[in-house]
DNA sequence: GTCTATAGGCAGATAGAC
DNA sequence: GTCTATCTGCCTATAGAC
């Protein structure tokens, strides 16, 4: 592991993702191209190959650098908020931040072209929900443990029930291009957890 | 109105719908073709032009029949449930069953895919997210008057989460082809709402 | 790493015969 | 209404020069 790999190297297999990522979170993930990418970052093609041999290369790349910053962000919350409630708070904003870019989360848009996706991003697409319901569970019972969350049923269900209810506020809130309707649910959540 | 037009006339265009209904909420507006529908039909591409003249024109249709189904079926639930309780437990059973055949809820992946639809498509996805939060915020209210349903909030927020929940469960529960986990989401959804 | 050139396929769509 | 034939454009992908 270098130091430049560990820094925020731009080279150009970097700033393809950055491109594609925006693309797949506004448009889907069949519905941008190589040409899209080509055009904006001032390089043909043909030149993408070389990057991403094929467009299902393409794909696994998005996913798992998107899983591997969101596991940083949840490892940020572990870190930073001072209680379960504050945590749960602060993950509705992860995806409240993502809405205000007119994006959607991408794993929540590729769940909607499962059935078209290759293999290989299915399975980070499950793993990725997998591993947000994990952390979800583990933050629920520390919620029950410092009293700042409640609940009744099994942390699992409710862990999915969370997740689930994010995914859909966004899918609904961006077509309206209406923060406020992505907030009031997040806030609806929240209430139904606190004590 | 003829009575034909009553009737269940399967002519052509409305097998064009049968077809194109089932492919948009399996694989979404832009992965499914005119090849693919005259292929499942028997009949050529050219034919389908002679319905439909564009892919767009088609895209209304389905959303304009799909909402009248739906709202046929809300009619239904207010005829025939007891209470305002077992209205919403209906209405989250709508989903249910589509989510049962493999499906997305319609305007939920057209949702997801809202960035490329056209601008006629997008008004129908929209108008289709306000009648079923109309209908949801008379329940509410319904419920509040008779007792069966609690909430604290505005209606119309509520309404919001309801639907926004319900979208987000079968988003998220369809890569899983987990009934389980969409019904466990609904249960936990009414749990909420009851007194 | 990036280019030009091109292949091969599929998309939505149209003209015109029947 | 349905057909054959065809068009134009875009897609992913590859070969090979630089």
């Amino acid at each position: 592991m270098t130091a430049a790999r560990n820094r925020k190297e731009s080279g150009t297999a970097e700033r393809v993702l950055d491109i594609a990522e925006r693309l797949v979170q506004v448009r889907g993930f069949s519905n941008f191209s190589y040409a899209d990418i080509a055009k904006e970052l001032g390089i043909t093609k043909a030149s993408l190959h070389y990057h991403y041999p094929g467009k299902a290369e393409l794909g696994e790349a998005l996913i798992t650098r998107y899983a591997a910053r969101f596991d940083d962000a949840l490892d940020d919350i572990d870190r930073d908020a001072p209680s379960a409630r504050a945590k749960l708070e602060a993950y509705a904003d992860l995806y409240a931040g993502v809405l205000r870019n007119e994006r959607m989360c991408m794993c929540g848009i590729l769940a909607a072209e499962y059935q078209t996706l290759p293999d290989t991003m299915r399975s980070e697409v499950i793993r990725f929900f997998d591993d947000n319901q994990k952390w979800l569970v583990r933050v629920l019972k520390e919620g029950k443990a410092d009293g700042t969350l409640t609940f009744s049923g099994r942390a699992a269900d409710v862990a999915q029930g969370i997740l689930g209810t994010l995914e859909g506020a966004m899918l609904v809130a961006r077509p309206y291009g209406d923060m406020a309707r992505f907030d009031a649910a997040a806030k609806q959540l929240l209430n139904g957890l606190t004590p």
